[in-house]
DNA sequence: CGCCGAATTGAAATGCCTCAATTTCCGTGG
DNA sequence: CCACGGAAATTGAGGCATTTCAATTCGGCG
C-alpha cells in the first residue's frame, strides 16, 4: 500500500483504548465499525443458544479483525474480548466500499488475509475430526507460541494471560482435562505452568506430541 | 455483473466433464485453474498425514471452487472428487488478477462467498467443540437436505450419493456411528437409508434433534 | 489478611471408538 | 438373466479416552 493510501485511510480513523475484560464489541451487536489491532490482545469469543463459549481465534497487534460488513453480514459474529489493555484503530463500515474503490489492491489483500483464516479453520476442523485431545492442545500451545512467544530464560512465554479454560475452548475439550494435560507435561519438564500463565521449557518435546511421536 | 463482464470472463473459459469418481484436482497439485461447476456434485477433502480424510465441504452447482490462487496458495489445499457425473468452467489462475483490475466488484463478491465458507466453517468448529455425534449428524443432514435436497413423494431425498463414511467425515466420527444413528432414526421413522442414499421423511423431527429437544 | 476466581486432582459415569463378524446391496461378467 | 464378488452397511461386544461431578488447594488482588 502506498503513502498516500495509507494517509488516505488514515484520515478517516479514529483510535480506541480498550481495558482489559474489556469488550470492542459483542456478538450479534450492528456492525458499526472495522478494526486493526495497534496493540495489546484479544481474544474473538462465540457463544451457543445453550450458553456453551468458544473461541474463535485470538487477536494480535497488527491483525485485521470485525470486518462484517466485508463478509456482507450487518452484525457481528462474535465477541472481541480485551485480555490485556489494548489499542485499536477504528474505521466506519461504510468508508469500506469506498476504500475498494479507489485502492482495489485493498481487496485483494483483504481477501488473502480472509483466505489465512479460512485455512486456520480448516486446519481446526481437521484436528478436531482426527486427534486426541493432547495433541490438540499440543497444536494450539504451539500456535499461541508462535504468534504470542516470547523468550524469557529458560523458554517461551505465551505474552499474555491465558487461563485453562481459554485453552480448552480453543481446542474443543474441558478445563480439567486441559489441566490434566498441562499438570503432565509440568512433570515430563515440558512446560511451566501458573494462574494464566504458560512458558514452554520443550518446544521439540511438545513438536513430538504435536506429531504424534510416541516415546 | 454486467452481460459485458460475463462476456468477457466467458471468452477465457474451458470446459470440462468430470465423470463420477474422477477428481477435477488433487490435493497438494499445482493450482493452474480455478472453476465453477455447472452440472453435477463434488466432495473436497483433505487427507492428513497419517492418512485420515475429512470432507471439507460438497461443491454444488453455482458454486465456484478451487481458487486457491486468489488466497494466495499457489497448490491446492484439497483435492476435489466428482461424486456424479459433473461438468466444469475452467480459468486459468493467471487471468485472476486481470478479472479483479477489470472488474473490482468481482473482488469484494469472492471476498463475500469466502466469508461465508468461514462462518460456514466456524459453525462446524463450534458443534464439534459443543455437541455431541447425534446432534452434529442431525445438523449436517438438514444442511445436506437444504443444499441438495430434492421433494420425493413422502419425503426430501439427497440428491446424490452419499455413504455413511462421507457422512462420518463431515462431522468428525466414525462410518460406525453413523450407520447406528440413522439405524435408530430409520426405527423412530425420521429417514430412510439405503446404500449411498438417504431419504428424510420428518423434517421437524430432526431439527428437534438438532435443537437438541429430548422427547 | 481475606476473599474469589483459577487450578488441581480424584472417582465415577459414559459416549464413542475399535475390533470383529455378518448381512445386504448392486454392478459386472459369465 | 442369474450368479458372483466386492463395497457398503449393520450390529454386537468390549475398551477407553474424556467428561462429569465433587472436593480441595492455590494464588493474587484489594
Amino acid at each position: 500500500m502506498s503513502d498516500a493510501d495509507l494517509e488516505r485511510l488514515m484520515g478517516h480513523s479514529t483510535s480506541r483504548r480498550v481495558p482489559a475484560g474489556e469488550a470492542v464489541f459483542e456478538q450479534g451487536a450492528a456492525a458499526t465499525h472495522f478494526f486493526l489491532l495497534l496493540h495489546g490482545r484479544l481474544k474473538v469469543t462465540q457463544v451457543t443458544e445453550d450458553g456453551q463459549q468458544i473461541i474463535v481465534r485470538v487477536v494480535h497487534p497488527g491483525d485485521l479483525f470485525g470486518f462484517a460488513k466485508a463478509l456482507q453480514r450487518s452484525d457481528y459474529p462474535g465477541t472481541a474480548l480485551a485480555v490485556s489493555e489494548s489499542i485499536a484503530i477504528c474505521w466506519p463500515t461504510e468508508l469500506w466500499p469506498q476504500f475498494i474503490d479507489k485502492n482495489p489492491h485493498l481487496a485483494v489483500t483483504a481477501m488473502q488475509t480472509i483466505g489465512q483464516r479460512l485455512e486456520e479453520a480448516h486446519t481446526r476442523i481437521r484436528e478436531m475430526s482426527t486427534q486426541e485431545v493432547e495433541r490438540r492442545v499440543a497444536h494450539a500451545v504451539l500456535r499461541l507460541a508462535g504468534q504470542a512467544g516470547k523468550q524469557e530464560g529458560a523458554g517461551i512465554r505465551i505474552d499474555f494471560p491465558i487461563s485453562r479454560q481459554d485453552i480448552a475452548e480453543m481446542t474443543g475439550t474441558t478445563l480439567h482435562t486441559v489441566s490434566r494435560i498441562l499438570s503432565a507435561w509440568e512433570t515430563k519438564g515440558l512446560v511451566e505452568g501458573g494462574r494464566q500463565k504458560l512458558l514452554i521449557r520443550d518446544m521439540d518435546g511438545l513438536s513430538a506430541l504435536a506429531a504424534h511421536i510416541k516415546d
